[in-house]
RNA sequence: GGAGAGUUGGCUGAGUGGUCGAAAGCGCGUCCCUGCUAAGGACGUAAGCCUUUACGGGCUUCGAGGGUUCGAAUCCCUCACUCUCCGCCA
């Protein structure tokens, strides 16, 4: 959400920001609907004037004959107040609709284009595998090693179902609890979130309405999270913190859902894909300043970064064009992850800042040292993800005997060098 | 699942039809005093929206939504959440 005034006194940096998002929305309808809203605003309240001070005239006289002209007068006014009132309501509701499509406008930075084809490679680090043999797929190398189970996964699970076992299930653990360990050094506050959620923290974050066919939801109306980002951020939901708390920086860890409702026939088989996954989650809010996010942004990503560097993963770092953003993202970073089997990049991290829009929707406040209460700012980017990251890492590390090289930083978790 | 009690400002907490945007305390801010520290005193201190060049003016908000009334924090209804007891489960 963005502030009212600011859309309307800067209607063609909304236009623009909408069209590089590949957005479709009609800024001009919502100033049109703004306009009557606050027209019929000024006619109601100045009626509810009239009748506020009416009503104190009667409290306070004691002739009877007064008191009850005056009744008999605000009988009236209330008809055509409620009349009025109910006008107003229809607007209202129009407004707020209209309100939660706004799109945030893209840093200056974001390249144009219209989905992940147009993102632009910032840096590329590591060395891909160069194999003396043909590499398997995590797929192959998994069920041979029995550390995956898709058949059971699909008949107990369903579609895209899987188990995790033995050394794959190990594998994950560790994954989690090294990143964790090297967030907690970090500073970040450690928190387990719920990923079953009510509406709010969807809509404060931005992924419902427009998201809301990749969610899966329970019989009371409630639903399950696709990320711990939706929690965190619901954490301080109407709260006002104080300027001295800030940044907050949490590594939240979750359970992840996702219906993958437009993705078709992509990725049917194996890890990459999942219905239901792990994620552990950096997710930061900080103080009103543009600087202090990007400063931040970088930071986070530069953490990710680090994760797969020590963990000896290829990877490039894509910033996503205009046509890939969400609605509330200002700017956008991907860690594409090598793949051998695939011999392509495939997105294993995202990293994104939002400035006030998530906040905003939240009602998350802080009060600056002079008083004043702002709308935080806020971010977030994964940290690591399972069992996606562990596609990368049993492919990359695979050696000819279809065994797997646990790398060096994860031996201590695992017990062992070698998955065999 | 059953019964009961709650939800008030940054926080704690009074308040059962007009004098309540709301006592008191904490916190916070400015100033004073105390030559440091501890402590003390005075005053101020909710947010959002509309309007205004400005000064200011107006409206809304006491969990949410409806209702009764000229008038609701206060009465009625629905819902959400919190707590206590019982049950159930672990």
């Amino acid at each position: 959400m963005l502030d009212i005034k600011f859309i309307r006194e800067n209607k063609e940096l909304i236009k623009g920001g909408a069209r590089k998002k590949h957005i479709d929305f009609n800024v001009d309808a919502l100033l049109d609907v703004d306009e009557k809203r606050r027209a019929l605003l000024a006619e109601v309240e100045g009626m509810r004037a009239k009748q506020n001070e009416a009503t104190e005239q009667i409290g306070k006289t004691a002739d009877q004959a007064t008191r009850e002209a005056l009744i008999a007068e605000m009988g009236v006014l209330k008809k055509e107040l409620q009349k009025k009132e109910e006008e107003l309501k229809k607007i209202m509701q129009k407004w707020q609709q209209l309100m939660i499509g706004v799109p945030n406008i893209p840093d200056m930075s974001v390249p144009e284009g219209k989905d992940d084809s147009d993102n632009k490679e910032i840096r590329m680090w590591g060395e891909k595998p160069s194999f003396s043999f043909t590499p398997k797929s995590h797929i192959e190398l998994m069920q041979d090693l029995d550390i995956v189970d898709f058949e059971r996964g699909a008949k107990v699970s369903g579609f895209r179902g899987y188990f995790l076992k033995n050394d794959g299930a190990l594998l994950s653990f560790a994954v989690w609890q090294y990143v964790l360990e090297r967030l907690v050094g970090k500073g970040f506050q450690p928190m387990i979130v719920p990923s079953l959620v009510r509406k709010e923290g969807l809509l404060g974050t931005g992924y419902i309405p427009q998201g809301e066919d990749d969610l899966y939801k329970n019989q009371d109306g409630d639903y399950f999270a696709g990320t711990a980002e939706v929690a965190t951020m619901g954490y301080y939901m109407g709260e006002v913190l104080g300027a001295s708390e800030l940044p907050k920086k949490f590594a939240s860890f979750s359970p992840c859902f996702r219906r993958e409702a437009g993705s078709h026939g992509k990725d049917t088989k194996g890890l990459i894909r999942v219905h239901e996954f792990f994620k552990l989650e950096q997710v930061v809010l900080c103080e009103a300043s543009h600087e202090e996010s990007v400063r931040l942004h970088e930071e986070i990503t530069k953490n990710a970064e680090e994760f797969m560097q020590s963990l000896g993963l290829p990877y490039r770092l894509v910033l996503n064009c205009g046509g890939d953003l969400g609605l509330g993202q200002v700017k956008k970073y991907d860690i594409e992850t090598w793949i051998p089997s695939e011999e392509t990049y495939r997105e294993t991290h995202s990293s994104s800042y939002f400035h006030d829009f998530q906040s905003r929707r939240l009602n998350i406040r802080y009060r600056d040292n002079g008083g004043k209460l702002h709308f935080v700012h806020s971010l977030n980017s994964t940290a690591i993800a399972t069992p996606r990251i562990l596609v990368a890492l049993v492919e990359n590390y695979q050696k000819e005997d279809g065994s797997i090289e646990v790398p060096e930083v994860l031996r201590k978790y695992m017990g062992k060098e070698k998955i065999s």
